[in-house]
RNA sequence: UCCCCAGUAGCUCAGUCGGCAGAGCAGGUGGCUGUUAACCACCGUGUCCGCGGUUCGAGUCCGUGCUGGGGAGCCA
């Protein structure tokens, strides 16, 4: 028999005289005569309650049955007659595949995420966590349906790369040489002749200049894979590995670019809405009880969009004695941004047209000389959960700002090419994934959002 | 990397002015019961984060290190 699982029995609409399932105990209590056994199998939040009668030949086993002991149970889908579920198994066999020792960390009770953490091969078993990570599975299926829909094409960016300036942050070197025998050694420098590729090599820190060059042939690609940064960043908002989603457009400028990543936040929003009710209930009730509000307020408000300039004009207004002074051509701090997203605004707020000093080379030059087509987006919560531009198309512009930047234009020849060769306006952007996943969840803590969190020391599991 | 806070039972936490180490949950035993993180009674549980110092006496005060958390910077 084959099992069925646990999410379709609770949908059900008739009883049914035999089905299998098979999962992990959340918790027994005893009747008389009988025993309660609610079981788990991960496709949904709400546990099955089986009864087992104490009339089953291994009774005595079932009696000693743990929280977290992996069951196989054959019986009969009823109506129960409890209050508090529709439907309930009536067992008829009780295999043990495995009985958990007493010892077992996950209790019947809250835990803290502290603790969890350090747990973090188990906690997916949670409540929280499960839900946590459905949703993230289901709103990284809705990343691929946002585009396909559009017409846009799935491409693959390496995750190695021999660019070691892509100024996006600390770079992770990735090297075949025994760096024991470097260290005891050597006294000048690498020979990176001698490593694997020949040359230094490092993990992506984004794959968006790769995927310019797609996007120049392909017209619309977007990419989503892991990345890379080896900042000594100690927040709740930042982790060296993270997945993000770059889209890239040909024949597309800064406005059509806000517009699409207005309308993609907005889609992952009403898709969580749609399809993962039950796990972001739990998320409303127990992790932020203005869940509902911000989700509808993403959902259906248009959002925010300013310039720079207009934003340091409302932070100059607001009157407000913010640590760091506000004044055209500093940079936005933190205290500004949460300002002007969760007091000011109360919506997810979109900046552009940035200084050109504050940002990478390959944003384009604004008419005005002094600033870039960047745009940022900001939400309440979270801060910048969007990063984009459109980029510079015109060859003249784009290697001066190289050289500005002190960037060795010989590493760039082939993203120059594309410059030459055919060069059109297009824009892109990154969205954080994991940032997203705090959004929608509400979680404060990039490490709880992402089932094995690497930051600065912490590379367990 | 910088600033602030914390570290006590398996987990969550209390511990007053420096004076015998505590509770709830989990676990064990018994009872009761179509129960809902069941309930009732009883039972066990400690490197008070490590090292050093002050003191007759330190979980408590001081120094230092480690770990965790919050904030900042960097960014998505």
């Amino acid at each position: 028999m084959l099992r069925t699982k646990i999410k379709q029995l609770l949908r059900a609409e008739a009883p049914c005289s035999q089905v299998l399932i098979k999962g992990w105990v959340k918790t027994r209590r005893d009747s008389k005569g009988f025993s309660f056994i609610e079981l788990n199998d991960g496709s949904c939040l709400p546990n099955i309650q089986v009864i087992v009668d104490q009339t089953l030949d291994n009774y005595p086993q079932i009696a000693k049955i743990t929280t977290g002991s992996a069951l196989s149970i054959q019986g009969r889908l009823i109506e129960s007659k409890g209050q508090e579920q529709k439907w309930e198994i009536q067992a008829t066999a009780v295999d043990i595949i495995q009985l958990a020792p007493e010892n077992y960390p996950l209790q019947k009770k809250r835990h803290s995420d502290e603790f969890l953490r350090t747990i973090a091969h188990l906690r997916p078993r949670t409540n929280k966590y499960g839900a946590a990570f459905r949703i993230r599975a289901a709103l990284s299926w809705a990343v691929h349906h946002f585009f396909q829909e559009r017409g846009f094409l799935y491409v693959h960016t390496p995750i190695l790369t021999g660019s070691d300036c892509e100024g996006a942050g600390e770079l992770f070197q990735v090297t075949t040489l025994d760096l024991a025998s470097l260290c005891a050694s050597s006294t000048q420098g690498v020979d990176y002749t001698k490593d694997f590729f020949g040359k230094m090599a490092n993990l992506t820190v984004s794959g968006q200049l790769s995927a310019e060059m797609l996007a120049l042939a392909l017209g619309d690609v977007y990419t989503f894979g892991p990345t890379f940064r080896a900042e000594n960043s100690n927040t709740s908002r930042h982790a060296a590995e993270f997945w993000m989603v770059e889209p890239e457009m040909a024949f597309c400028d800064l406005t059509d670019n806000m517009a699409l990543a207005e309308s993609f936040l907005k889609y992952l929003v009403e898709y969580a809405l749609a399809h993962c009710a039950e796990d972001l209930a739990l998320f409303s009730r127990f992790v932020d009880k203005q869940l509902p509000f911000t989700l509808e307020k993403i959902r259906s408000a248009e959002f925010i969009k300013i310039s720079y300039q207009e934003a340091i004009e409302i932070l100059i207004g607001s009157g407000m004695a913010f640590e760091f002074p506000v004044a055209f051509g500093n940079d936005l701090q933190s205290e500004h941004e949460r300002y002007l997203t969760e007091q000011y605004f109360q919506k997810p707020v979109i900046i552009y047209n940035y200084p050109q000093n504050s940002k990478p080379f390959y944003m384009r030059l604004n008419d005005d000389g002094q600033t870039v087509a960047a745009m940022d987006m900001l939400v309440p919560g979270i801060g910048e959960i969007i990063g984009g531009s459109q980029r510079e198309e015109r060859l003249e512009i784009l290697t001066a700002r190289m050289d500005q930047a002190g960037l060795p234009r010989e590493k760039y020849e082939w993203y120059l090419d594309s410059r030459r060769y055919g060069s059109v306006p297009h824009s892109g952007f990154g969205l954080g994934f994991e940032r997203l996943i705090m959004l929608i969840t509400g979680i404060s803590n990039i490490r709880d959002v992402i089932p094995f969190p690497r930051t600065p020391k912490n590379i367990e599991f």
